[in-house]
DNA sequence: CTGAAAGCGCTTACAG
DNA sequence: CTGAAAGCGCTTACAG
């Protein structure tokens, strides 16, 4: 079963490759009728399908993006993703997606790979730990956004949330309720991970606000396995905390698979709230109070950005630092 | 900036393309150690990144794969996948997603484009519409597996939960607990779909089995949309069901959400399992009792057959049904 | 042990 | 309006 290719095209048709080219790409121009409807019918009868590989290796181009989530678990992740397909997707654009696995070095293997493929562009949630490959892609000016992180030092796209806002609108809800004594737990910081520090920065700038003091043992940066034995921990201190923000869908889930083992009422004994807006957050009960990061906009921004960048290449070395709000929506945890 | 290319290596290392190429693919069986040298140095002065689209025209293979589910919203959907991936990116093959989002043209298209990018072979969940396009993959050769989905009249591969063993599970594990009035809820069955249909025949014979007789008013197949408004309509029946199954994740989440409009006590007033785990299973209160599919396996499997036919193509027309055996989670909502 | 040549399946500038 | 030719960046069989 020989594959079917231009050059059959042609002989049927009696006419030559270029013609046929010309017909695929829609430049009809210039093309008689009669052999438009020769290559038409040709393609037809051999039933030809055009090999785009071959395409791109002249044109340069792929029309396929990469996108390399840091940890493809946070359901942020999973929805900036499926906006960046969608949105690609209608722009007869492929997306190939990596999962990083927080780990540096697979991040590496995956930009190489990826460039190795010839994409035309790259999303990323960086590790951070890889200035080498990032710098040489903002030198080479290859089309790249980064998402959810910062690296401060590199002139580049990036899209992300006003974490410090998210933060902020938490507490402040917490703190109109009553709320005294709030805990903040997130996912360990032993690397800078900006929405993780920025987070308690702001959760550290709202209590401020609000005349509440910082107290260090409320406030825990830890792998997720250690994550529900502290905030039993938390919950036995001599002045434990009255309400815990979850500073993203892992933590969450954590505090509330704690809160049920140890039998704590929600919101009478122990308010939650989380950021990131996770399934079922109405369906539970009680309903958990979240601050939602507009992720489907956010990948749809990013998908955007590179697409157009792939058009513009000399603007990939502009920095352009895109802080998008979080929302509040209050329910019954809280 | 120009792209460096082989060619560039080989001038700068003083020997041929294709010494070069043998080079890169490791073919080290009678080179010179000090050529070795002199290409390494050239690689690395230049940064030297081979170009893989070039590659693939040649060797007629791109190392990726595609696979198209027919809708991502399922959580099923997102488990299969990322086993591919993980199964795939350690094979060092690429994956590109598409979602059909239910739509036959949009699976059609897809399977076009793939193909046109020559994706060595295809996984795909099949919206069941697009005959002509299966079948010819098939006689072609062209290396492709079925996920979740049968159709009945074709040769291929298919991987797929035993459904009607995963009904069984749940109304076994019911009518042990004492229910007797067992409704089940799934999604519309407009469209034939293999696990929606077997779910449904599993769940007639294991009622059946248990002397139970099935009630058409217990046995709803709707769009997501109208499914919350139908439970509230069962649950005011003169007769009203006292356990419900939901036949997958979507359903779970509409009868979860019905049933917190409605003040239900579950499950002493309703019990509820649902087929398909959900990540805030055990979580809930009360926790939801599931029948779990080995999703990870599945998808594992299915990435496993892809490739293994893409060595051998002779084997795509083979018929081979596996069927994984689903297992019940008893937990506090029956 | 290494190189010259052909070819993968397209596109494109140019000639006529 | 259409065709011949060159070329994208590799690989591979073959010659020496």
């Amino acid at each position: 079963m020989k594959k079917v290719t231009m050059r059959d095209v042609a002989e049927h048709a009696k006419v030559s490759k270029s013609t046929v080219s010309q017909y695929l790409n829609k430049r009809y121009d210039y093309m008689g009728a009669e052999t438009k409807k020769r290559i038409e019918e040709a393609i037809r009868v051999l039933g030809y399908q055009p090999n785009y590989v071959a395409r791109s290796l002249k044109q340069k181009k792929t029309s396929t993006i990469g996108v390399i989530v840091a940890n493809i678990l946070h359901s942020f992740s999973t929805q900036v993703i499926r906006a960046i397909e969608d949105y690609c997707h209608e722009q007869d654009f492929h997306v190939i997606v990596c999962n990083a696995d927080d780990d540096p070095e697979k991040e590496r293997k995956y930009i190489e790979m990826l460039r190795a493929k010839q994409v035309d562009g790259l999303i990323v949630f960086p590790t951070g730990e890889n200035l080498d490959l990032y710098d040489r892609m903002i030198e080479e000016k290859f089309p790249l956004v980064f998402v959810d992180r910062l690296i401060d030092q590199l002139p580049v796209r990036c899209v992300l949330l006003d974490n410090e806002a998210a933060s902020e609108l938490a507490v402040d809800h917490l703190a109109d309720q009553g709320y005294r004594r709030i805990a903040i737990m997130t996912t360990s910081l032993e690397r800078k991970i900006t929405p993780r520090i920025e987070r308690i920065s702001g959760y550290r700038k709202a209590l401020e606000k609000h005349g509440l003091e910082p107290k260090e043992e409320y406030i825990k940066s830890l792998e997720i396995p250690s994550m529900k034995e502290e905030v039993k921990n938390m919950l036995s201190l001599p002045e434990p905390p009255d309400a815990i923000l979850a500073a993203n869908d892992m933590a969450l889930m954590e505090i509330l698979s704690a809160v049920k083992d140890e039998n704590i009422r929600v919101p009478e004994e122990l308010a939650v709230v989380g950021i990131d807006e996770v399934s079922f957050a109405s369906l539970f009960t009680p309903s958990i109070t979240t601050v939602e990061q507009p992720a489907f906009l956010m990948g749809k921004e990013a998908a955007a950005m590179l697409l157009e960048l792939t058009e513009k290449p000399e603007r990939v070395a502009e920095k352009h630092v895109l802080r998008y709000e979080p929302s509040l929506h209050p329910r019954e945890s809280s």
